[in-house]
DNA sequence: TTCGGAATTCAGCGTACGTTGAAATTATGC
DNA sequence: GCATAATTTCAACGTACGCTGAATTCCGAA
């Protein structure tokens, strides 16, 4: 070996101690859980931590203990991988807070800022707090993309449809708001958001300890009280300009 | 040549047309802009683009228009080149804002949020506004480390003492309120921030051309009432609500 | 004028990457 | 029971990666 430096992270895959490797297909009492999904949690996690480029495919199957081939049996390529990671978890999210959104638009008489933005948020944070693990690394994921020029595609192709149904509810809790002023407040929103669900601890260390990111029923509480208020604020403030 | 997938991203660097190479030391009427200022302005655009593990040496060195080797003569490896271009906008960065922020409190008799907010917010929107254009692309390469893992440390070492300074300020804006709101605050803010300056343009697709990410100008009114309006619900919130 | 050091190119080292074809083993439908 | 399909491992291909040592050319100080 040369020296290999590359510093920015180091860290070999554990290499699971896989027992008796054994060609062909298993016997399917072999053990419940299949390569495929092995390969996709495996690969949530590892892309969340180092992002597409940062992980190689061998990296993959050794951290799910499998061959890389199944990889490209099951996937195709490693974009194919990457596809089959984002898209897993990006179906039950998306009708999970459809569903929060129409909940609370159904349950309520008045629709509030506060309420909407709740409705939208909730979802999330729950998966994060009580679904199984692979939630965080999952966010932690689209967090990353999200802040990526080429990420666009993805993060259109899956969440649009539920924003607009958040800035449909949005605009009857502030009738006359102009579109355009929703939007822009969306996109604060989820700025905020993703960096709090990121899994980046980077408020722990500016806090000195007094902020915990992992508290996210601290999070939940003072990102609706933030969000909505600067909703509130945003669009007061064009309605006095009355800009366009 | 055997397939080549991995169709996430797909860009050859064109290859300026290097004109006579030559080996040794250049002439100093050369080219005026020197190796190393072109590697880190040619690192700097493509780590925005794709991230640290997105991009090769080689391609640095072609976009720059010089030798592989110069990275490792320059700055010894690709993390070295990495630091050097996150590191040459951080100082006049800190800088601009440290003495924003200070100008303000002399400047005024009694600090607001929305001050405090401005001075923390507009040099970096003038910056990318104003600034040469690698301004862009440094803005876009630190939002999306900052929702890296990874990043964390980078981030801190250079932008922590600045926070410090505008949550001071902000303390001043807001007696009484305790810091711990603040540091979730300004957690906040970030998201939203980084995002507006990151360049993907969200925005304009999702709003389908109501909104455009490019204009700051727009990007700026906006955000700072956002923000000044989230963090004056926050800590009211949690006065009214009296929890620790 | 000389000479050490600064800045550059060149050619290549060793390794790890994404990907594949073939073989092997089991499951499933007729 | 038998053919076919599904799932896996194995061994390797060709390429591109990060990085380096040596050679080359020029600058600047003595």
């Amino acid at each position: 070996m040369r020296k290999r430096a590359v510093t920015k992270l180091d860290h070999k895959v554990p290499a699971k101690s896989r027992k008796k490797p054994r060609r062909g297909r298993p016997r399917q009492s072999d053990d419940g859980v299949k390569a495929r999904g092995r390969l996709l949690d495996a690969a949530e996690s590892l892309f969340a931590e180092r992002g597409f480029y940062g992980v190689t495919t061998r990296q993959v199957a050794d951290a799910a203990d499998v061959d890389v081939a199944l990889i490209y049996y099951h996937f195709k390529n490693k974009s194919g991988l990457f596809d089959g990671v984002f898209e897993r978890r990006a179906r039950p999210l998306v009708s999970a807070r459809r569903d929060s959104l129409h909940a609370y638009v159904t349950s309520t008489r008045a629709v509030t800022v506060e309420g909407a933005v709740a409705a939208f948020i909730n979802p999330m944070i729950d998966l994060s707090l009580h679904g199984d693990a692979g939630w965080k690394s999952y966010f932690a994921l689209v967090a990353q993309i999200d802040n990526t020029p080429w990420g666009g595609e993805i993060i259109h192709r899956f969440f649009d449809d539920n924003v607009h149904e958040l800035i449909d509810v949005l605009q009857n809790a502030l009738p006359g708001s102009p579109k355009k002023e929703l939007y822009w407040a969306y996109n604060f929103l989820a700025g905020s958001m993703m960096l709090a669900l990121s899994g980046t601890e980077r408020v722990d260390r500016l806090s000195q300890g007094l902020c915990h990111a992992k508290d996210l029923e601290a999070a939940r509480l003072r990102l609706l009280n933030y969000c909505a208020g600067g909703f509130l604020a945003m669009v007061t403030a064009e309605r006095l300009s009355g800009r366009a």
